[in-house]
DNA sequence: TTGAAAGCGTTACCAC
DNA sequence: GTGGTAACGCTTTCAA
């Protein structure tokens, strides 16, 4: 049933040994031999035992890095899908380095870099801002022989880095997935629409826009839209500029005809709140992103219809699992685009990954 | 850093082989030294390599039965997490076999069962059918030592039967998220609503409709519940009885008032299919359960708004897996009811097992 | 009651 | 180029 290197070595009439080095490919192996070792393999159905490979590499340390944004909510689920991940490889060998940038600025982030690629580092693991510089630096990690894995935000391409791998969200997909939501939930037929979206992470958010944007056309929906409102487009210009919520209130306070809002990311809860304090909470139908606590709460009194989630739990431990499969069992990502669902969340399905 | 057997034998200065009986309690040790044992294990931290284990045991064939009804539909799905386990399992050791049953009598169920501890399972999976003598049956079973795990269904309860856990929904909370779906899909102030349920699983139908009642009453929807049909209430009175298409369909055009529909279960196909040919598709908010090709493509048309998924591949593949931890690793199920995701799903995030 | 040793499948290293 | 051998951590069997 199964077949194991040995049988290949005596069907073969060669040492394990040999059978090793061609069943990989490395050099020192007689060039027909290897041929033949590969074609009987192949007859025989050769599959490696992962665990055998585990336990024979278990005394080499193997190193992991991951680099993600500082901030909580969203990020503070990847860190529990990162420790989830921690606690099933480290009995393998496996150290998990962690490096968390505060700014979506190239400082900020290659500092993070530096910080894990000078541990030495077997695999990283990156929630890439979109710089050339950084790109730059990713390219050359890959080139160098570390396999990267992308996660998050393909703000930065796989091909233009030579990453393993992304592992994320389609943002077109959630924009889209938004806009069905939007065309159940509102009641009245006419739509007067806010979008709103934040500083960080800015191609992710107008890339939800555009697909939702698109999805709502696609249907024909009778929807106009009033204003894209960013919340941080005056941060820069002013001394002490609005924050989202005082956009927000201000923005629904002018324009009391809003009937929708789309919060395509950054800043739910302050928009959320805005729409509580004016009063319009289970009135507008507002549909936004990423469940945590916060969030809960708005989407319990209804200052939140609608939350699109993207399985943050995995995006912490799917990165690190993939690369630990990929460097020790040589097993290939399914997938160079690993696109994770769009969960609609409503109060009654809502349940956090800490158990509610 | 990591701790292994080895070393805590030579800090109590005895020999591996008794550091192994004593950490599995087994007999033939002086309690003095199982004690120090134990004691040193968990100051060291002690934590089994699972690899090891794995590879340890290969040599041992392991058998693992899984028991689930014949019908196409969802529980094709489940088969196909059931060969995604036996793919990753097989290189294990482990043989699955799998018997399903046409009919859910007690006689087909039983005959199943037997078909599959004839092969002498080290473990069983089970969609157990609502019945005494398998409830009886079952808790034989556990009794002779094979670990059971109840998968889908709570008709029998975790602990009449000493049953490992249960892997399923829980049908009052899928049936609580049907209504928050209405409650935010249904645009008239009034609901007149019908309730379809089939013949399979009637508990678990019933729980659905139980749930999603009081849903409505907790949330005080002005719905008025006209009906609550069972599409296969007369297949045992008449010798041609109408099909869930027909009662439906007939219902429908008796009740124009109609607005909205939930199928709890079984022919959400059929029911679709007459709301289409009724020409309401788009109209009535039809919520129903499980995502297949046959009910994607009623999504699409309208004729059904919403799907409540289950996660159906996990109800194949985790049960498997957990069977495989637990009897190789030891590893206790983290709960001794694993409640799955109630999934909401439209038109614009169904993605399917097999890749839309 | 305990110890010693063989074996699981793979990898890596060192002779030849 | 190749074969032999030790090692990974655990389980099980056989002696003592």
């Amino acid at each position: 049933m199964k077949v194991t290197m040995s049988q290949i070595a005596s069907v073969v009439g060669v040492s394990r040994g040999t059978v090793d080095r061609a069943l990989h490919h490395r050099s020192g192996v007689n060039p027909q031999v290897a041929d033949e070792i590969l074609k009987v393999a192949h007859e025989l159905g050769y599959r490696p035992n992962f665990s055998a490979r585990t336990l024979s590499g278990a005394h080499k340390r193997l190193r992991l890095g991951y680099v993600l944004p500082e901030a909580t909510g969203f990020w503070s689920d990847v860190m529990a899908g990162i420790e989830l991940a921690r606690q099933e490889l480290t009995d393998c060998g496996v150290d998990i380095i962690v490096s968390r940038f505060v700014n979506y600025t190239f400082e900020d982030q290659s500092h993070c870099i530096d910080a894990v690629m000078s541990k030495q580092v077997d695999g990283l693991a990156v929630v890439p801002i979109n710089d050339a510089g950084i790109k730059a630096r990713l390219a050359q990690i890959t080139a160098g022989g570390t396999p990267v894995v992308l996660v998050n935000s393909e703000l930065i391409g796989i091909e233009d880095v030579g990453a393993l791998c992304y592992i994320g969200s389609d943002y077109m997909f959630s924009g889209r997935t938004a806009a069905g939501m939007l065309r159940l939930c509102h009641h009245a037929p006419a739509i007067e629409l806010a979008v709103f979206s934040g500083s960080n992470n800015m191609l992710s958010q107008s890339t939800r826009i555009t697909g939702f944007l698109q999805e709502i056309d696609r249907m024909g929906l009778n929807c106009h839209l009033i204003d894209i409102l960013n919340t941080a487009r005056f941060s820069r210009k002013e001394a002490n500029p609005p924050d989202a919520y005082q956009i927000a209130r201000a923005f629904l306070q002018e324009h009391p005809e809003t009937t929708a809002v789309f919060t395509a990311g950054g800043s739910s809860m302050k928009v959320a709140r805005a729409i509580y304090d004016c009063g319009r909470a289970g009135e507008i139908v507002h549909i936004t992103f990423d469940l945590n606590a916060g969030t809960q709460a708005y989407l319990k009194n209804g200052s939140i219809t609608v939350i699109i989630g993207q399985e943050s739990i995995v995006q912490g431990y799917r990165p690190l699992k993939l690369l630990f499969d990929y460097i020790v069992n040589r097993i290939e990502p399914q997938d160079r685009r690993i696109i994770l669902h769009n969960e609609i969340i409503i109060p009654q399905n809502a349940v956090r990954p800490d158990g509610q």
